[in-house]
DNA sequence: CTGTGTGAAGGCTTTCACAGCC
DNA sequence: GGCTGTGAAAGCCTTCACACAG
């Protein structure tokens, strides 16, 4: 049952997952692939055969067990353990994305440290230490940190790119607005609020 | 002119309206498709593929001349006029977009107004003002608002999505962590770093 | 010979239709 | 009757192959 799940899913898998947890203080113990679906914003059949991919545990004429659905879906998807991450480039979006540190803790993923060419003095509501740029490399191999938050100038995003990948970062989701040239075992997911705008704005003319 | 552009080959279009911008000071007045393809990260034949759906205007043997191909994209994705757009929510995401105001303006989006349920006082470096949500509504039907920018907790985003909507907000640039229910002609992007982060960790294993 | 434009082929996702179990 | 699981069909996107212009 290993073979590797289309990235899509595992991309709305990860929703499921998560309209499941509001889900899992409510009401019934058991969900129908209905009302899950109503709630993710997909087809019916689409999630089932979502599920279909990570073995079947549906009751029919019943519907999914809310917990051990939720608990299957979090062994698919990884490790519950926190994974950590650093964040590099801590200007307007990556401080307000530190700020936001309990969230991904909630999530599962721990900020293990930041770094910027211009090192402030940690801030009120900043628990992760911001660190100049030059010891990321080192921070990176050392603690075997594998994901990374790229949140720098376009300018400057590929060469830092480089030093990741060089120590040894496996993913990276980017914000920087260009698209990073790297090697095929590294993943990245891009965020570009300018292009997300811009595409609304086509579509309602 | 070809109706209806597929989504996914709209996004891609700004993709490569924002790399011509780069290499729109660069060397040559001409790019090919290989060039340009590789730094949007596709495939030259789909990059081709994709400016085949707004016209022809390529040299063969030669290339595409940046300026006219650059032109011809801001043309087909919509009005290099200022469309402007609301924030609602001034958290720690919402601050860190307001105060990222110049960058949304050279894209061609106008911050017009900043709306959050305690409105502080306009700090140093926002210019846009944050209004008390019961503002919301009356401001987007008055000014003609087609679009928002969601930064609230996933608690109020249904609620608040909902007056949006009843005020004849077209399109929504939705950061809560939850799927929005709107009418069909309302259109929704979603932007969710917590399932981006988790789509990255189970890539890497 | 270089590099675009495009019909056709191929591959991937979603949707349908219905069988099977509660 | 209600609802899941899934092969088959449909739809959508991407890639290929090659004609053709500069």
């Amino acid at each position: 049952m290993k073979e590797s799940i289309p990235r899509k899913t595992v991309y709305r898998l990860s929703l499921y997952k998560r309209c499941l947890e509001r889900l899992i203080n409510g009401e019934g113990a058991t969900v129908s692939s209905d009302v899950l679906a109503k709630v993710a914003g997909v087809k019916p059949t689409q999630l089932r055969k979502d599920l279909g991919t990570c073995g079947q545990f549906g009751k029919r004429g019943l519907g999914y067990d809310v917990v051990t659905l939720h608990r299957r879906l979090s062994d698919t998807l990884g490790r519950a353990s926190l994974q950590p991450v650093i964040l590099v480039g801590a200007g307007n979006l990556g401080s307000a994305l530190l700020r936001y540190e309990e969230g991904f803790a909630r999530e599962g993923f721990e900020i293990a440290a930041a770094f910027d060419a211009q090192p402030r003095k940690r801030s009120r509501d900043v628990k992760a230490p911001i660190f100049p740029l030059a010891r990321m490399g080192r921070f990176v191999s050392e603690h075997g940190v594998k994901m990374a938050i790229l949140c720098v100038p376009g300018t400057v995003a590929q060469e830092i790119c480089n030093n990741l990948v060089a120590s040894g970062i496996q993913a990276i989701l980017n914000f920087a607005p260009i698209i990073l040239q790297v090697p095929g075992k590294v993943m990245v997911n891009n965020v570009n609020l300018a292009i997300e705008l811009e595409n609304l704005s086509y579509f309602i003319r």
